[in-house]
DNA sequence: GTTTAACCCTGCACGC
DNA sequence: TGCGTGCAGGGTTAAA
């Protein structure tokens, strides 16, 4: 039975690729206006905004100085002290553009640039958003503030997440995918690190030798790095692009994620799927124990 | 403290 | 064949 294709989303390699592209392609640039689309579900994705006008008027006018990321989170840094602050949710994305070409269905805002060009934001499943804030209030925003350590900083040490391990008492796949604990890991790439760690969905923070963290924690690290590596992880046509709308090339380094029934690249088991709260998860049951 | 369920929306699969 | 219905799918948060 071949595996269902499945919408892309949006994880830390994938938001890491586009702020490389985004600090290219807009940090300098500066806003001439900005078009929150006439559908219904634009409001939707700057929901913390009341009106079109109040979101689009606070970008109006403004240089973008730099692009930031914190988790899933984009943080486009403008020149008066203000923050235009963006998560993808599942299906988010932004494109590059310009005034001659149609804009495809599901954008909901249009960044157009002084300079010419703009910077679409396209969103079917509209479950990202987007907002702006100043730089004061940043710590103010609940969702940014509780973003735990990301598996890229340097600060990260293993020595660090062996004792956040120990302190927690619950299953690995959880674990990994709450943001409070470590930023950035979704479905997609929790299976993966879990694979190249050898440990299993279910296993309990609190129960991993030092080995078993020490290898948890480079898995961690090397999985992010190589899915940025290989721009990020894109399922099918629908799914995740870059900036420039080309897609990424770690789906074709998946060794579990989505490949239920086939042979484990390592031991030629079939993969294995559970649901776990509604999600499917998937491992090779033989090399993760 | 952890686990579960529900919410948001679209697109696809399925059945009549 | 065409339409209507049901539900999968991820991140977050509130409830259990």
């Amino acid at each position: 039975m071949p595996a269902k294709v499945q919408e892309g989303w949006v994880e830390l390699p994938e938001v890491e690729v586009v702020r490389r592209d985004l600090e290219k392609e807009v940090v300098g640039r500066r806003i001439r206006d900005v078009d929150v689309r006439p559908q219904r579900n634009a409001m939707r994705i700057i929901r913390r905004h009341a009106r079109r006008k109040e979101f689009a008027d606070l970008l109006a006018g403004r240089k973008i100085m730099k692009v930031d990321r914190k988790g899933k989170y984009l943080l486009l840094f403008l020149d008066q002290g203000e923050v235009l602050v963006v998560h993808f949710g599942m299906s988010g994305q932004f494109l590059r553009g310009t005034k001659r070409q149609a804009l495809s269905p599901h954008t909901h805002v249009v960044i157009e640039f002084q300079q010419g060009g703009d910077l679409r934001y396209i969103d079917p499943r509209t479950f990202g958003e987007m907002f702006v804030t100043s730089v004061d209030d940043l710590g103010k925003v609940s969702e940014l503030d509780h973003i735990a350590i990301d598996p890229l900083e340097d600060t990260f040490t293993w020595q660090e997440f062996s004792g956040e391990l120990s302190k927690r008492g619950a299953k690995l796949k959880a674990l990994l995918m709450d943001q409070k604990f470590v930023s950035g890991l979704g479905n997609i790439y929790s299976d993966e690190v879990l694979f190249a760690a050898g440990l299993r969905y279910d296993r309990m923070s609190d129960t991993l030798s030092s080995q078993e963290v020490r290898r948890l924690y480079r898995a961690m690290r090397e999985v992010v790095q190589d899915a940025i590596r290989f721009r990020g992880t894109t399922l099918s046509d629908e799914a995740y692009v870059d900036v420039f709308g080309k897609p990424g090339e770690f789906q074709s380094e998946l060794k579990v994620y989505g490949r239920l029934g086939m042979a484990c690249r390592r031991c030629r088991t079939p993969i294995a799927s559970v649901k776990l709260n509604g999600r499917t998860s998937y491992y090779c049951p033989q090399c993760q124990s």
